[in-house]
RNA sequence: GGGCGGUUAGCUCAGCUGGUCAGAGCGCCUGCCUUACAAGCAGGAGGUCGCAGGUUCGAGCCCUGCACUGCCCACCA
C-alpha cells in the first residue's frame, strides 16, 4: 500500500496495515495501555451523583469478580466467565452507565496450604517442621512471588477491571472486616462451638464442610458379624461396610417393631475381639429390610451413630486418630491404618468364627473434594453457624433471610433473580435443608479465629481485639484458638467487606452507598452453595444494619448482595468431558489464546454460551472465529484503501472526528456524527438514496436493537450470532460488494455518499463488536481515526444504541428481492456450467413493483452476478437455465450443452419437496376446524404458501417435460 | 434414594410464549488465486428433530411413559 506524502495533511489515513490479522502484537500493546491509561479506573460517585446518572436514564453497574484462588492458573471455565463479565461490563460502560468489575483473590485456605506443603515435601521438609509462624510467612512469601499470576493473565486478557481496587482476601482491611462479622455472629449466639461428627479428610487433617465431600459410588462389601448375646447362645447379627469401626461400638440397634429381634432389645452383647459389654437398642431409624435389620452403633465415626448416641445417651468412643490410624482405644489394632485394620478385624472375626455372610454392596463413599482422600466421619471439637436460629429480637434466621431474598414475595417480587431460572429452585431446596455450617479449619493458613480460651477458667473470650486476659475471670493465662476460618466465611463476606464494610462508628460508607448491592453475579453453578448462598446468607443478615445511602433502614431488596445471578455452563473438552488435570484434557487458555488471539477465543465462547448446556470447548469453532477476526480487518483494509484514494483524488477532509462526545445522545448511538441517512443526497431532493445504502443501515439498527436486547438477557451466544451475520453475511458480503460500484464510480457525489455510509456503518459495527472483540476494534478504530479518535478508547464510546428502532422494512424486503434475483441467476450458472468469469445475458420475468426494483438497480445484480444484460420479458421462459421463485423467474441464456441427467434430478427433487409442502397446507387447508381455528394470518400465510407452491409445481413440472 | 438437564444435518450446537424455523458454524462435494480477505468467494448435498402414545385445527416445541446420557443433592449401616 502506498504512504504518507499523497496523503493530505492530517487525515492519517495511511496507515499501513498487514493482509491479516495478527493478534499478538496488537493485544500485548492494548492490554498494556489500557491498564497503564486506568482505563477502567471508577471513582465513587456521590449520592447526588448517582442520582443524576439515575436521572439520565443510565445507572451503575457493578460486578465482583469471582475471586480466584491465589494459586490458580487460568483455566477455560476462568476465561469463560471472564469474558462473560467483561463483555456485560463494557457493554454496560458503553451504553453509558457507571461500569466498576472489582478483582480480586481468594487466600483459599486449604488449597494454598496443600500447595505449599507440596513444596516443602519436595525440600523434605514438612510444616510441623516449620513450625505455625515460619510456615505461614513462607505462605506468605510464596503468594508474594507466584501469587496472583492469574490476575497478570486477566490483564493479558483484556478483562476491564478496576485495578486500582483489587483486593486479597486477607488484606488487612478484609482481615479486621473478617474479624468483625466472626465477632459480631458470636454476640449474637449465631456462632457455636461444640463436640459434633464432622467431615474429617485424614491427609488435611481438618474438617470439612458437607459441601467439600463428593460422594461417589463404589463396589464395596458389606459384611455380616454375629455378636454374641451375654447370657444365651444367641448372636445378634449386624451388617456393616466398615468392619474395623466395631472396636468403637457401644451398641447395637434394631428397629422396635421388628418381630425377629424384640426379645433382644435391652439384653446387652459381648462385642468381639474387644470384649466390651454394649445394649441392643431400639431406634426407629433403624431399616429393618437392610441387611441383618440390625445395625452397630459407632457415635464417633458416623453421623447417624452419632445421632442415635445422642438419643440413647451413650458413650462416643474414638478408635481412630487424626491421621486415619487406629488408637489406643482400638487395643490389639492400635497403629494400624483403617484399612490394614479393617482387613486383621475381618481375620480375626473370622479365626473365632464371628464372621457371617459377605455381599457385593455398591454404596456412596465420601471423598475430600481437595484431595481425593475417603473422608473419615469424626467427633471433634468445632466451630458452627447456627444459620437457623433466630436471635431474640430477630425477625428471621440467616436461613430465613437467604430463602426471602430468592423467593418471590406476594406480589411476585424477588430481591434476587436468577439466570436461569430454574437454579432459584435448586438454590430454594438447599437452603430449606441446610445444616448448620462448620465454619472451623484446622488449617494454619487463613484467618484465624478471634477466640481465647482461659486455661483458668475453661471459658472462651471472643473479641475484636487481641484480649491481654480471660473475660470471664480475668486469667491472663489465656491462648488463642488454633482453628481458621473456612475460607468461604471470608469469601462470603466480600460483598460487604470490598466496600469498606464494617462502617468505621456505624452508618455506612460512600462505596457501599454507590455500589451495594451489586447488579449482578456471574458464575458457575459449581459454587452455587459454597459461595452464592454464602454471600447471600452473610451479606442480607449484616446489611440489616447498615442504612441506606438516604439514611433509612435498607428492605430485604437492598441488603442482597447482588440484584441478579447468572449461572453459566461448565466448559468441558470436545469430547464433553469434565476437564481435569488427572485425565490430562486441560485445555489451556493461554495457549490457544497463543494460537487463536484473545478475540477469537472470547467470541467463541460467547457465541457458545447457550443457557442450560455445557460447553463442549471446540477448537474448530475457534478458528472460524479466526476467520472472522480476519474477516473484520480485511473489511478495514479494504476502507482504509479506498478512503486513501478517495481523499486523494478529491482533496477533501472528514469532518466526523470533530465528534463531540460530551453532545451525544447515548439513547440514539446507532450512527455517531453522521446524518441520520448519510445515503440520502445532499440536495435535498426527496431521493432516500441507494437501496444499499438505505437497507445497510436498517440492517445496522435491526442488528442494533437486536444485540442489546440480547445482552439484557444474558443471551450472549445470540448477541455474537447477530453479529457475525451482520458483519459478514450482510455488511461484507453484500453491502461492500455493493458499494464497489459506488467506489469505482466516476460520479464522485455518488463516490462520497458511498464512502460516508461506508465508513459510519464500519465505525458503528467496530463499537458494537467492541465488547466481544476489544482488541480488535480497537486497533482499528484508532487506525480509522488515525491520532483524531474522539476518545482514548473504543471502551468509553457510546454502544450502537436506539430507543426508537425504525428498520427499513422496505429496504430490507427490496434487498432481499435482488438478493433471491442475484442467488438464482448465480445458480443458474452454476447448472449450465458457465465460466466463472463469463458475463452472460439474463431474462428475467418480474412484475409489478418487484420490477421496478430489479429494473433500478441493475447494475447490482449485473455486477454480483456477471451478468451482461437483463432482459425484462413477461412470459415465464422457457428452455434450460431457468430459476423460479413466487415473484419471479429467471432465465440465463447461454448454450452449452447442460448435464440433463443432473438437471432432471435436481428438478425431480425439487417437484418432490414442493409436492410435500403443497399436500401438507391443501391438508390443513382442507381441514374446517383449521379454518375455524387458526388465527387469520396463518390461514393466509398458508394460502400464499399453498398458491406459491402449485405455481413452482407447474412451472418445474414444465421443465421436467422439456427435459424430456 | 430424590431432583435437574440433554437427546435436532457427519461433528459442535441454535431453534425465545406450539403456526413463515427445520437453522448456523465446522466438515463434505463442485467451481473460482475476481485487485479487502484462499483464515477467501460462489453454488450444492445432507435431518421421518431419541422411541411410543396423547393433547390440539396444528407439535423439535405441551402432556405421559420408555430408552440412552450427563449432572446435582442425599445421614440406609
Amino acid at each position: 500500500m502506498e504512504t504518507d506524502s499523497a496523503t493530505p495533511e492530517g487525515s492519517g489515513w495511511s496507515r499501513e496495515i498487514p493482509k491479516a490479522y495478527d493478534p499478538a502484537t496488537v493485544e500485548e500493546r492494548w492490554a498494556a495501555a489500557w491498564v497503564k491509561e486506568r482505563l477502567f479506573e471508577v471513582r465513587t460517585p456521590t449520592p447526588a451523583e448517582v442520582e443524576e446518572l439515575r436521572g439520565a436514564g443510565h445507572d451503575l453497574f457493578t460486578i465482583l469478580l469471582p475471586p480466584p484462588n491465589v494459586t490458580g492458573r487460568l483455566h477455560m471455565g476462568h476465561m469463560l466467565n471472564q469474558t462473560e463479565m467483561d463483555i456485560l461490563t463494557r457493554w454496560r460502560r458503553m451504553r453509558g452507565d457507571i461500569a466498576l468489575w472489582l478483582p480480586g483473590t481468594d487466600h483459599a485456605g486449604i488449597a494454598t496450604q496443600m500447595m505449599v506443603e507440596r513444596q516443602l515435601a519436595a525440600e523434605g521438609k514438612s510444616r510441623q517442621q516449620l513450625g505455625r509462624e515460619a510456615f505461614v510467612e513462607r505462605v506468605w512469601d510464596w503468594r508474594r512471588h507466584y501469587g496472583g499470576a492469574i490476575l497478570d493473565q486477566m490483564k493479558r486478557l483484556g478483562a476491564s477491571v478496576d485495578w486500582s481496587r483489587e483486593y486479597f482476601t486477607m488484606d488487612e482491611r478484609l482481615s479486621v472486616a473478617v474479624r468483625e462479622g466472626f465477632v459480631r455472629l458470636y454476640e449474637q449466639g449465631l456462632i457455636y462451638r461444640g463436640a459434633y461428627i464432622v467431615n474429617w479428610c485424614p491427609r488435611c487433617q481438618t474438617a470439612i464442610s458437607d459441601l467439600e465431600v463428593t460422594h461417589e459410588e463404589q463396589k464395596g462389601k458389606l459384611w455380616e458379624i454375629r455378636y454374641p448375646v451375654i447370657g444365651s447362645d444367641e448372636f445378634l447379627t449386624v451388617a456393616t461396610t466398615r468392619p474395623e469401626t466395631m472396636l468403637g461400638d457401644v451398641a447395637v440397634a434394631v428397629h422396635p417393631l421388628d418381630e425377629r429381634y424384640r426379645h433382644l432389645v435391652g439384653k446387652r452383647l459381648r462385642l468381639p475381639l474387644v470384649g466390651r459389654e454394649i445394649p441392643v437398642i431400639a431406634d426407629e431409624w433403624v431399616k429393618s429390610e437392610f441387611g441383618t435389620g440390625a445395625v452397630k452403633v459407632t457415635p464417633a465415626h458416623d453421623a447417624n451413630d452419632f445421632a442415635i448416641g445422642q438419643r440413647h445417651k451413650l458413650p462416643a468412643i474414638s478408635v481412630m486418630d487424626e491421621t486415619a490410624h487406629m488408637n489406643a482405644e482400638a487395643g490389639a489394632y492400635a497403629g494400624l491404618d483403617r484399612y490394614a485394620a479393617r482387613k486383621k478385624v475381618l481375620e480375626d472375626l473370622e479365626a473365632e468364627g464371628l464372621l457371617g455372610a459377605v455381599r457385593e454392596h455398591v454404596n456412596a463413599i465420601g471423598k475430600c473434594s481437595r484431595c481425593g482422600t475417603v473422608v473419615e466421619p469424626r467427633l471433634s471439637t468445632q466451630w458452627f453457624i447456627a444459620v437457623n436460629k433466630r436471635p431474640e429480637g430477630a425477625g428471621a434466621s440467616i436461613a430465613e433471610l437467604a430463602i426471602a431474598a430468592v423467593k418471590a414475595d406476594e406480589a411476585g417480587n424477588k430481591a434476587i433473580r436468577f439466570t436461569p431460572e430454574n437454579y432459584e429452585k435448586i438454590y430454594l431446596e438447599w437452603m430449606n435443608n441446610i445444616y448448620d455450617w462448620c465454619i472451623s479449619r484446622q488449617l494454619w493458613w487463613g484467618h484465624r479465629i478471634p477466640a481465647w480460651h482461659c486455661a483458668a477458667c475453661g471459658e472462651i473470650t471472643v473479641a475484636r481485639q487481641d484480649p491481654s486476659r480471660c473475660a470471664h475471670c480475668g486469667s491472663g493465662e489465656i491462648t488463642q484458638e488454633t482453628d481458621v476460618l473456612d475460607t468461604w466465611f471470608s469469601s462470603g463476606l466480600l460483598p460487604v467487606t470490598v466496600f469498606g464494610w464494617p462502617p468505621p462508628g456505624g452508618g455506612s460508607t460512600p462505596d457501599l452507598n454507590a455500589f451495594y448491592p451489586t447488579s449482578l453475579l456471574v458464575t458457575g453453578f459449581d459454587i452455587l452453595f459454597f459461595w452464592v448462598a454464602r454471600m447471600i446468607m452473610l451479606g442480607c443478615w449484616f446489611m440489616q444494619d447498615v442504612p441506606a445511602a438516604d439514611g433509612s433502614k435498607r428492605g430485604l431488596a437492598e441488603t442482597v448482595p447482588f440484584r441478579e445471578v447468572y449461572i453459566h455452563a461448565l466448559v468441558r473438552d470436545a469430547e464433553r468431558q469434565k476437564m481435569s488435570k488427572t485425565k490430562g484434557n486441560v485445555i489451556d487458555p493461554v495457549e490457544i489464546v497463543e494460537k487463536y488471539g484473545t478475540d477469537a477465543v472470547r467470541f467463541t465462547l460467547a457465541s457458545m454460551a447457550s443457557p442450560g448446556t455445557d460447553i463442549a470447548f471446540s477448537e474448530a469453532r475457534t478458528e472460524g472465529y479466526r476467520a472472522f477476526a480476519n474477516k473484520i480487518w480485511n473489511a478495514a483494509r479494504f476502507i482504509f484503501m479506498n478512503v486513501e484514494k478517495w481523499l486523494a483524488e478529491s482533496n477533501g477532509h472528514l469532518t466526523f472526528t470533530s465528534l463531540d462526545l460530551s453532545r451525544v445522545d447515548r439513547r440514539n448511538t446507532v450512527l455517531l456524527g453522521f446524518p441520520a441517512n448519510p445515503g440520502a443526497r445532499a440536495n435535498g431532493s426527496a431521493d432516500r438514496g441507494p437501496l444499499e445504502h438505505r437497507w445497510i443501515i436498517s440492517r445496522l439498527s435491526g442488528t442494533a436493537a437486536a444485540v442489546n436486547g440480547a445482552l439484557e438477557d444474558y443471551r450472549f451466544d445470540e448477541a455474537a450470532g447477530l453479529l457475525y451475520q451482520f458483519f459478514w453475511g450482510d455488511f461484507c458480503d453484500w453491502y461492500l460488494e455493493i458499494a464497489k460500484l459506488s467506489l469505482d464510480s466516476a460520479d464522485s457525489a455518488r463516490r462520497a455518499r458511498a464512502m460516508l455510509v461506508l465508513l459510519a456503518v464500519f465505525e458503528s459495527a467496530l463499537r458494537m463488536l467492541s465488547p466481544f472483540m476489544p482488541f480488535l476494534t480497537e486497533e482499528l478504530w484508532h487506525a480509522y481515526y488515525q491520532g483524531h479518535a474522539p476518545a482514548k478508547s473504543i471502551a468509553v464510546m457510546p454502544y450502537p444504541y436506539t430507543e426508537n428502532p425504525a428498520p427499513g422494512r422496505e429496504a430490507e424486503a427490496e434487498m432481499e428481492l435482488l438478493q433471491s434475483v442475484i442467488t438464482s441467476v448465480r445458480a443458474a450458472r452454476k447448472d449450465l456450467g458457465v465460466e466463472e468469469k463469463a458475463s452472460v445475458p439474463v431474462r428475467v420475468r418480474v412484475a409489478g413493483g418487484a420490477r421496478a426494483v430489479v429494473n433500478d438497480n441493475q447494475s447490482i445484480v449485473t455486477r454480483l452476478a456477471r451478468v451482461s444484460r437483463i432482459d425484462f420479458i413477461d412470459e415465464t421462459p422457457q428452455g434450460s437455465g431457468v430459476r423460479s421463485t413466487p415473484q419471479f423467474d429467471v432465465q440465463v441464456v447461454y448454450e452449452k450443452q447442460i448435464d440433463v441427467a443432473a438437471e432432471r434430478e435436481r428438478l425431480t427433487k425439487e417437484l418432490a419437496k414442493l409436492e410435500k409442502v403443497a399436500a401438507s397446507s391443501e391438508r390443513q387447508l382442507g381441514n374446517p376446524a383449521f379454518l375455524a381455528k387458526a388465527p387469520p394470518h396463518i390461514v393466509e400465510g398458508l394460502k400464499k404458501q399453498q398458491s406459491d407452491a402449485q405455481l413452482l409445481m407447474d412451472k418445474t413440472r414444465k421443465a421436467l417435460e422439456e427435459l424430456g
